[in-house]
DNA sequence: TACTGAGATGTAAACGGTTACAGCGGCAAT
DNA sequence: ATTGCCGCTGTAACCGTTTACATCTCAGTA
């Protein structure tokens, strides 16, 4: 075992008081004690026990991340995100994957009790009331992409819908009124809003609306893959195909190119989230961009000073404007660039953070 | 405050040594007593406290990983793996980015002592002494990627040499004798072994060497972009380029795309790692396979056989053999095949683990 | 000289659990 | 009736810290 502040504090004949309040730079210490104290704990190589200390001050420094899965660029830049603010406050992050399943969310819920001072919850299907009941009473917690009701936690959203919606309108301007989705999970709180802007944006601007016209897809490659190549048989063929994400953007592009089909030149294709490879592809991808690492940022600045807070704050529900990245993949402008550039267009905007109180 | 085991056990009538022995299965409780306290429980929505149990435990059920950055999908990859098996034995996972700064890597593994029951350290440049003298004594650590000397850590590394070399083999077979190299960074340990497979690989075979031929690059998606560039103004110009990882060789396809270069037939080009996206490329990307999630699952299962033994293992050095995987970039064979498909030929022979005790 | 106050340090009680040990009642064997 | 054992439960020590409070020393001041 290590060296206890008890052996530190015998060793350089003080208290372990003194030894304490040398660690925590808290209360008087003669300057000449101070150094014997870290001389001796440096020759001991002591290092102050994580248990012990968040057991008595009832801090651990450490906050959660409960993520669906870790697959992917997404869930990267998220995480940096994430981490560069964590970092920078010295808190320690404990990531943990629920793959979904109730009965595991529970149980990593209730272990968190005394391990963290807080819980960012991205889980886009799990429940509010799943939460409130396992949750340790006044434990922190940001939901992250999650549909939120009524309830009263905070919580962080992508503007899914406007982001589609926006998509959408830009295809139809490039011509294409036959456009077809692909979509995420059915249980996807992403996933449904974007396909509800898609269905908002064919509706308002006459679009061909055509329930073939929506293809199933879960967010990975290999759904896009599988999804490209059913659109290349739907007859009357669409001329452009929006993918909600672009893991099955790029997925899609594949399938398209290996049907021979040419993009953006045959169809056109856009993705959505703006992950860092989206812009080498080839043709680079036209995208509804999110800033995800921002977004990851966000979230843990706000979390932290819930946690300051000690929990008694006003509850507030914010949306992540997106903005429309235009590339080649659709054709028109755009088609010809270095990858560092390439962003034109708001879909929201006032490019700030749009906030407010939920009702 | 969540409720304590005192509360339940004064609410339950009973003494908190018989709650406790509920909560974890040890010793004879009688059956109407078990519910009884069980009921209590869920109605105070007690759990127990983290930091408490791990205080007189000495066990904290959860592991760190250090990781030099959190970028794109080799991260997200290893992750997953480490995830599946801890989450498969119960024990959490905290994340830690150094960004290779010698000093936060030290107050990172002093901060660990009373958090952790083990470490996956994965910063290919920090040095053995650097650990040695900052680690709690006696806490299991497993190096991953980096640079073993004879220090006696236990370690799983990559056969990054014999993969580099099996790939400047294929390239040779296909007729390339004139092949340029995009190198990570010169002090990532990966890196210098895959640049020293090349150079293996060029003297034995008698391809042409030259140092312009060896391009700078740090595995990022853009410092191959600019690599792809310069590679093409070498003359005589390489008739091959092999990125020393994925993300590289991604950027460098986007380069010469954009500089109306065909692939493979003006040039062919190869990547390492085989990370997910790798088989979705135009064309897809010939690379050297990793298995990227089984070796953090490898990396964690090591670990917390050394976290069961208590540390007082024999310590062991463990070589994952590589794959070479035959895709379109490179022209010849697997020039069109489904996403699915194209693993042939096995860089290392015995597609098994091979490991030994350092001398 | 006695008093005051500040600085430096020590004492001991928490924090919320686990667990060795002891106690107790009941039953079977002696 | 005594003994021994087993199943069940309680008591209290302990894990390694922090911190409120007490104590002591000593310089400055009235």
């Amino acid at each position: 075992m290590s060296a206890t502040i008890k052996e530190v504090a015998r060793e350089a004949g003080v208290s372990v008081a003194t030894v304490s309040r040398v660690f925590n730079d808290k209360g008087p210490v003669r300057t000449e004690t101070r150094r014997r104290i870290l001389e001796v704990a440096e020759r001991l190589r002591y290092t102050p026990h994580g248990a012990a200390r968040s057991l008595i001050t009832n801090e651990t420094h450490t906050v959660s991340v409960l993520l669906p899965d870790l697959h992917g660029e997404f869930f990267s830049e998220v995480m940096r995100g994430i981490d560069s603010t964590a970092h920078g406050s010295g808190y320690h992050l404990l990531v943990a994957s629920s793959h979904n399943d109730r009965a595991e969310i529970k149980a990593l819920l209730r272990a968190m009790r005394g391990r963290v001072d807080g819980l960012i919850i991205m889980s886009p299907d799990v429940d509010a009331h799943t939460l409130e009941s396992n949750l340790p009473e006044s434990l922190p917690i940001l939901l992250l992409n999650c549909l939120v009701d009524g309830t009263s936690f905070d919580s962080i959203n992508i503007d899914n819908h406007g982001g589609a919606f926006a998509m959408v309108r830009h295809l139809a301007s490039l011509g294409h009124h036959r456009i077809a989705l692909i979509k995420g999970a059915p249980k996807n709180y992403d996933a449904r809003e974007r396909l509800r802007g898609y269905r908002d944006a064919v509706a308002s601007l006459a679009l061909d609306a055509d329930a073939e016209l929506e293809i199933e897809g879960d967010f990975s490659e290999e759904a896009g893959y599988r999804a490209g190549r059913r659109a290349l048989l739907l007859a009357p063929r669409p001329s452009a195909i929006f993918a909600t994400n672009d893991a099955m953007a790029i997925g899609c592009l594949y399938a398209l190119r290996e049907a021979g089909a040419g993009v953006p030149g045959d169809l056109a294709l856009a993705g959505f989230d703006d992950i860092p490879i989206a812009r080498y592809m080839t043709p680079p991808l036209t995208s509804v961009s999110v800033s995800i690492a921002e977004l990851g940022a966000r979230a843990m600045q706000r979390l932290l000073s819930s946690v300051k807070a000690r929990n008694a704050h006003q509850r507030r529900h914010e949306t992540l404007p997106t903005t429309l990245v235009v590339r080649g993949s659709c054709g028109g402008a755009g088609a010809a660039q270095a990858p560092g550039a390439g962003r034109a267009g708001g879909a929201a905007g006032d490019g700030g953070w749009r906030s407010g109180v939920p009702p």
